[in-house]
DNA sequence: TTATCTGCAAACGCTTTGCATCGGA
DNA sequence: TCCGATGCAAAGCGTTTGCAGATAA
């Protein structure tokens, strides 16, 4: 709904960095980090099918499933889960953190660039830490403006 | 904890604690809160049945899922969405947050007291804040002694 | 008494699995 | 060539919904 379509440069080189992270560069995974670098936010699996779908270049539910797993597995995509069965995925990008609003379910972006509080590098923690994921919840502007309307999507 | 001056104080008055927060304190929900107490963790709705089934107070699902979706509500509960489909539940608690491990999926908590940094209290957010959740993601010390052998969940 | 809550039945929908085929390296 | 990846069909399963009856206040 609201695009800038600039023609914008190949980020990275997508091909390439598939194959650094030890996956193939195939058809179906291209098209997905295309689409999330040209449509960046918190889509869906079933958005990224329609959102390809009307870019002509339709996928499969099933191979979008794969893709987004295989990507995530690998930190290139991260997966954002505002809720059971409401999985959200996003071009990686440790700059920012998410809030959800409880009232309508839409997710902002929070921008974060001080990622060095002790609470984010816990000491006494033996496992090896991949990812830190900050996720606020509560109820967004618009959602207050309007009074507690229902509509938690 | 604090200091128990009788066997098992019955810590927060459960009946008090629901009706101040709006809700009717009813049967399903004191076994639900007392479950959680008694047993700390962070539990699926299917864990909570089974559980209240083992200590005969058996309680159908479509009202675990009643109460634990009341309670986690009005913040007397944690939700902890570790993926999609894996609601866990526990007695909510702002000093801790969770690591999740990728490959065995088990939760473990992670202690943390100062929750005044930066990222935590972000300045430039004009929505309501009410939950603040972390949620590390990586290999946990014994899934990485074992190598990556899979059994992802 | 009454608005709230319970709980049965049934559906819903996101996600996963099995497997034959395809194709990148 | 060969192992990894695709994608169809179908199932899996955690969760939600509608609603009549029960109950806390």
């Amino acid at each position: 709904m609201d695009v800038p379509r600039t023609r914008r440069v190949t980020h990275p080189r997508f091909p390439e960095r598939l194959r650094q992270a030890g996956l193939r560069a195939t058809r179906p995974r291209l098209l997905v980090l295309e689409l999330l670098r040209d449509r960046p936010g918190h889509h869906s699996a079933d958005e990224i099918v329609a959102l390809l779908a009307n870019a002509r270049t339709p996928l499969p539910r099933t191979s979008v499933y794969n893709v987004v797993g295989a990507l995530a597995d690998r930190g290139i995509l991260t997966m954002v889960v505002i809720g059971p069965g409401c999985a959200r995925y996003e071009y990686a990008d440790p700059t920012h953190h998410h809030f959800v609003c409880k009232v309508c379910g839409r997710i902002q972006d929070v921008p974060c660039d001080g990622a060095a509080s002790p609470c984010l590098t816990p000491a006494t923690f033996d496992g090896e830490i991949q990812e830190t994921q900050i996720t606020f919840r509560g109820t967004c502007a618009a959602c207050r403006g309007r009074g507690a309307s229902r509509s938690p999507r």
